[in-house]
DNA sequence: TTTGAAAGATGATAATCATAATCTTAAGAG
DNA sequence: CTCTTAAGATTATGATTATCATCTTTCAAA
């Protein structure tokens, strides 16, 4: 069947990018071997090395990938000019049932952090990375508190990832209910601090 | 060398748990071979099945060990009568730079929650179990808000997880400088909550 | 004391996987 | 319109790995 054209390729590229945020995401780096990845992109394993230089070369690419779906995702919660409110409705959806749920389309740092702060290379930079456009991306316009940010991200991280490893419904909601109010709380108290 | 005495297989036994519960949250249940932990332990993969079954009940039985010692730590922190001190002193330790440095003797949920939350069977149960027995061993005598234990572990443990991912030491400190002051002021303002 | 059984060593076995080599075909430069 | 080159398929390769089989030796039950 080969050779397909400049613009079929393009394509191809963005299958296997899109196939691979969703697998790692999904399943771990480790436990997705470039096979699974390529046959999720309808293709076979062959034309791999077209278009990535190695699987680490994927692993980074396929995560600075999901990283700008994500934060795309803070922007289409509220596209108008109210930040404050974007930001709020994100922080919802993000201890959502929903987002709990669906480990490969959620954030990859929840899905992702573990495994790669234990890596070095690219990888672990594309993650190292996200952890700041994320923090920026909820400094809305500067006036918040970096640390602040961080302190958010780190708790609705936390409870996400603990959520996924709750057995029962129960346990979830419990869960994803402790993290809102405390990320309520310090919205709240965060200025009145040590 | 063969056979040893029913001592000597104890030994054996816990040398094999201890090396497994540093070298999974070191590197990870997928990166880490049977064979690696029996080096590990100082044997050879030949008599790894006369103590586990298999892998996996390995990894269920070496995470529940270190959930156990993790826990001992809670009372270590200060055996005195005054859990609230002891809780406070733990808390203070999680978010250290030895924790974030110290990945193999760390809490084992940070270290693998993530990697276990994607598994089933006897693992991913043993995971689950850590999260009720960690809360449980931070509400002190049972006057403190369950959620509330929770909220703090979702805190702490998404701290560490993104310490553990900053490249600079600047990074690492600020980091843990946020999840301390969340927790503050979690502890101070959770009672008038909403 | 004899002897069956078991701890741990050594050495298969079969699967999986990252990567490379090669083949086919059509795209696109000249 | 050629003809080189590259996309993707097929097949090969070498490494790793979980699990088994077997062998040796010594413990411990009889």
């Amino acid at each position: 069947m080969p050779r397909m054209s400049a613009a079929e390729k393009e394509l191809s590229h963005k299958r296997i990018l899109d196939a691979a945020a969703r697998l790692f995401r999904e399943r771990g780096v480790a436990s997705t071997s470039v096979s699974d990845v390529m046959s999720a992109a309808d293709m076979t394993h062959g034309g791999f090395y077209r278009h990535f230089s190695s699987k680490n070369d994927l692993v980074a690419a396929a995560f600075a990938h999901a990283v700008d779906e994500a934060l795309q995702d803070i922007d289409r919660a509220d596209p108008g000019p109210d930040r404050q409110a974007a930001v709020e409705a994100y922080i919802e959806r993000y201890l959502s049932r929903e987002h709990v749920a669906e480990r490969g389309k959620g954030c990859p740092l929840a899905a992702l952090a573990g495994e790669l702060s234990r890596v070095s290379g690219p990888p672990r930079e594309a993650a190292a990375d996200a952890m700041g456009r994320m923090a920026r991306a909820l400094d809305e316009a500067g006036d918040a508190d970096t640390l602040r940010s961080i302190a958010l991200i780190s708790l609705m991280l936390g409870s996400v990832v603990l959520a996924r490893l709750a057995t029962s419904d129960e346990e979830i909601s419990a869960v994803a209910e402790a993290g809102r109010t405390g990320v309520e709380i310090i919205l709240q108290g965060w200025d009145d601090k040590a």
